[in-house]
DNA sequence: TTTTTGTATTTTGAATGCAAAATAGCGTCA
DNA sequence: TGACGCTATTTTGCATTCAAAATACAAAAA
């Protein structure tokens, strides 16, 4: 019999979560911002209920706190809330990548070394925009590579958290610099099928990662300061 | 000013989603089991709104599955599923064990001794009930001294996956004697603080008990073989 | 007898309506 | 002038209602 092609065109309440996760995600609301349900439903165009549907599905992703009758709420994320993230996000990215090692086709070593080089030249031209977009195709080739669907789900929910904080470093020179070096040892470990190696890489990868929002959190460069009444 | 205490009772949503949770942890709804709405709106007492809600929620938290204009169904996993699910678990608990190593206080060692003691009483007493209870007790205690709430909650959702399927385990006496041996290497690595030898011991801690999960599963014990028309 | 097609019923999905809680605004009193 | 309290408005939370999709059923044709 022929194959039925299916069709399925995204449920209402996950197309508004969608909408919504990236308007979170990339700062067009932001952390803090109060979630008006009744302005929101007209910004989106669909009633009130998908969309508190939607609101309840990224709270729990962590992207929104619920406050009982109150509405919700952009996440903040405190100091300790990106250092906990980051923490765990090292640890999955270091269990991703150790599971990678030891599972990676030659097929998807060699797609990695091409997107890998692919980041140099976006590296070499100073590109910030397709540099990203690479780094992330990467990133999802090792989850992928890791052969465990539930890890590479939980990762990229905790990802979310801290990609909005992420979206603006990575302008530091220096540290632009050790990031492609450290890229480098993530693809030697790989063709090696070195997991401790792909393990220490990944967890310093991510500290400098971690640092690097820390510092700019400090400075103020990510929440920008707003005079309190 | 005096603290004003906030007496914080859950939006009915959130009631609702841990009722349902329990139901679907507890086995009260049979993995595969299709959600009717207007069936659990009346049997909880509530609207279909809230209810709607809540079932959002637990999809996201990877309970029941969502399938468009067909509603939802308890997850049913399968083998891969749970290779995935204690793969992850061991991972989480490695890095929950490793962090609760390094940053547990004396208070918090000599609580967990005391409750590891009371949970040898119970497995030589073979009060399977309490050591359940005991067992989940330490494992919180020891994810509470990790000082990592983001990786306590990440691990409390994925272990809701496979709670179920461990409802019915460790009957088996050689397991249950090999798991109690596992809790005292434990207790030592966190009193040593030992972070390497903590990761080490509940890796195997996990591996054994995903082994026991999959033996009952292979053996149909866990999801009873049903007639298919 | 089996398959297909059309219809009726059920069930989900989304919009609207209504009540309760929270917020804001205003007036009054110290 | 400032603080407190009351009322009006807004906003959330939930129930109800309506529409669309899926399922079940039955009848007809191969």
């Amino acid at each position: 019999m022929a194959e039925i092609i299916e069709i399925s065109r995204l449920a209402l309440h996950d197309q508004v979560g969608e909408r919504l996760r990236k308007l979170l995600v990339e700062g067009s609301i932001a952390p803090g911002a109060k979630l008006n349900e009744r302005e929101l439903a007209e910004l989106l165009g669909v009633s009130r209920t998908p969309l508190r549907e939607a609101i309840k599905l990224l709270a729990a992703e962590g992207l929104v706190d619920l406050l009982p009758n109150r509405g919700a709420v952009a996440v903040k994320l405190t100091e300790a809330d990106v250092l906990d993230s980051f923490e765990l996000l090292a640890g999955l990215e270091a269990m991703s990548g150790e599971f990678a090692a030891e599972r990676i086709s030659d097929a998807e070593i060699t797609q990695v070394r091409a997107l890998h080089f692919e980041m140099l030249a976006s590296f070499t031209r100073r590109d910030l925009s397709n540099y990203y977009r690479l780094n992330a195709e990467i990133h999802s080739a090792i989850n992928q590579a890791a052969r465990n669907p539930l890890l590479t789900a939980t990762y990229v929910r905790i990802n979310a958290r801290v990609q909005a904080l992420r979206f603006r470093t990575n302008q530091n020179e220096a540290k632009w610099i050790r990031a492609m070096q450290e890229h480098e040892l993530m693809v030697q470990a790989l063709v090696a099928h070195d997991a401790p190696a792909m393990r220490k890489v990944l967890v310093e990868h991510l500290i400098n990662k971690r640092d690097t929002v820390i510092d700019l959190l400090r400075a103020g460069q990510i929440y920008p300061q707003r005079i309190q009444a």
